[in-house]
Formats: C-alpha cells, sequence, structure tokens
DNA sequence: ACTATAGTTAGCTTTATGGCTAACCAATCA
DNA sequence: TGATTGGTTAGCCATAAAGCTAACTATAGT
C-alpha cells in the first residue's frame, strides 16, 4: 500500500530531513547533500526511497537533477492521522457520555438512600 | 529520535491495523490477533515494536496482556506534519504574494507601453 | 491434580535497509 | 579538446525486519 510506503519513507531522519529542506522549496541533489557527511550514493538512495514513496519528484535537466516536494504525500498521512483521531475521540466522547450517566444514577441512587 | 521509531512502527499494515483496531478500545493480545493468519510470536513482535515505538502501552493482569493506544505517540506525529504543511504553505504564500507583485508590475509596464 | 488457555522464549530463514568505495557517464567550462 | 562538476551504477558489508516452528511458563477452569 501507499501509507506503508509513506510512513517507511520518513521514519529515517535524513529522509524526514531532505522532506524538511524541501518544503523550503526546490533543490539540486548536490544542495540535498550539502548538509550531511553521507556520501553521495547514500544519499541517492534516500532520495530514491522518497521518490517511489510519492513524497519527492525530481526532473534532471542538463547534469542536475531538481527535487521538489510532493505534498499530496504527507496529506494522505494527515488524512490517516485524522480518521484515527476521529474515531478514538468519538470513542472517548461515548465513555463520557457513559461516565455522566453513571454520575447521575449514583446521584439518584443517593437521593433514594436518603429518602429510605 | 522518537519519530523514526513512531513512523517506523505505522509503516507496517498489520500494525497500523492493531492501532486502528485500538483506536477503538483496549484489547488482550489473542483479541488482536484473531483477524490476522499470523502465528502468535509474530503478532507478539508488531506489538513490541508498537510499545517501544510508545504507540500502544500493555499490562498483564494474570494470564491476559491488555494493550491500549497511547494517543500521545500519534500526536506527535500530527505536530510534525503540521510544522512541515506551515512552512511549505507559508513559502506558497510568499510565492502567490510575488506573482501578484509580478503581475502589478507587468500591468504597469503595459500602462507605460500603452501610453508611449 | 489435570487440562486447557494465553502468552512467551529461543532460534532459524529470507529479505530489506543503510552505509561504503570505486569506477563510470555526461554536461559544462576553460 | 581536456578537465571539472554533478550525478549514477555496481557491488560489497553489517545489521535489522518479518515471518516461521517448537518448546516452555504460568494462570484459570473442572
Amino acid at each position: 500500500m501507499q501509507l506503508d510506503h509513506v510512513f517507511g519513507a520518513l521514519s529515517d531522519a535524513t529522509r524526514r530531513a531532505i522532506v524538511m529542506r524541501l518544503c523550503d522549496g526546490e533543490a539540486s541533489v548536490g544542495e540535498l547533500a550539502k548538509p550531511f557527511e553521507m556520501a553521495l550514493p547514500s544519499l541517492m538512495k534516500h532520495i530514491r526511497i522518497l521518490e517511489s514513496s510519492g513524497l519527492v519528484a525530481s526532473e534532471k535537466t542538463g547534469r542536475v537533477r531538481m527535487c521538489s516536494l510532493q505534498t499530496e504525500a504527507l496529506a494522505t498521512v494527515e488524512v490517516w492521522l485524522a480518521a484515527q483521531r476521529e474515531i478514538w475521540e468519538q470513542r472517548l466522547d461515548r465513555l463520557e457520555m457513559y461516565v455522566e450517566k453513571l454520575k447521575k444514577k449514583e446521584k439518584s441512587n443517593a437521593r433514594k438512600r436518603r429518602s429510605k
């Protein structure tokens, strides 16, 4: 599935750093490589992974390859998280309602006990 | 870092399914295992990974281990994504402003050209 | 006490990940 | 045209991931 690859791509600090850099705009492979101590081929691998996850797109013109962020892929993750949040918040709401109900019952029981 | 493990944990469909199940409330290891064809020890490994990522907590009472979602860990991811979104949206805003500026300039140039 | 249930441990395989070097194109620039 | 720059391929290594089976422990139920 798509999510596997997006989450997988984001599970590495180097790749998250690349994504963060690309949030600020396009960059060439060389530019992306500068902040890292890594050998170029290693970094290229990360870029490949980011590309195959759909998080990054790149195009080569002349001898330089420009990379750019594909924000839709990040949005996919946001959507998934939002969906989970909705489910667990609904549940917490139900739970809260349930607790409220219990409290009221308890109160009315207390009244009954007093009036006995 | 924490994010590495959370993203890593979520990069597997089985584990995401477990998380989704836990959004609906606590569950024992056995309950969690039911929907999968996997052998128990394999599934346990996933649970361990979810635990060490902070996404899931579990406690054993008697012979059953109950697992529950730790929503803060998911929130961490949401926060990271939101931060990235903010950066790239700011940039897009700046870009838009820049384009607007260019358009205006173009208009005034057109006026100049006409009035020549 | 005996059996069944619910997990757990240990150890094995296969495949993927993250890193490296060395050698290799292909565009520019001088 | 020759050197430099920017990236790419190929191949190696160590470690981690994802799955399995088999055997074990510890609680509950009868």
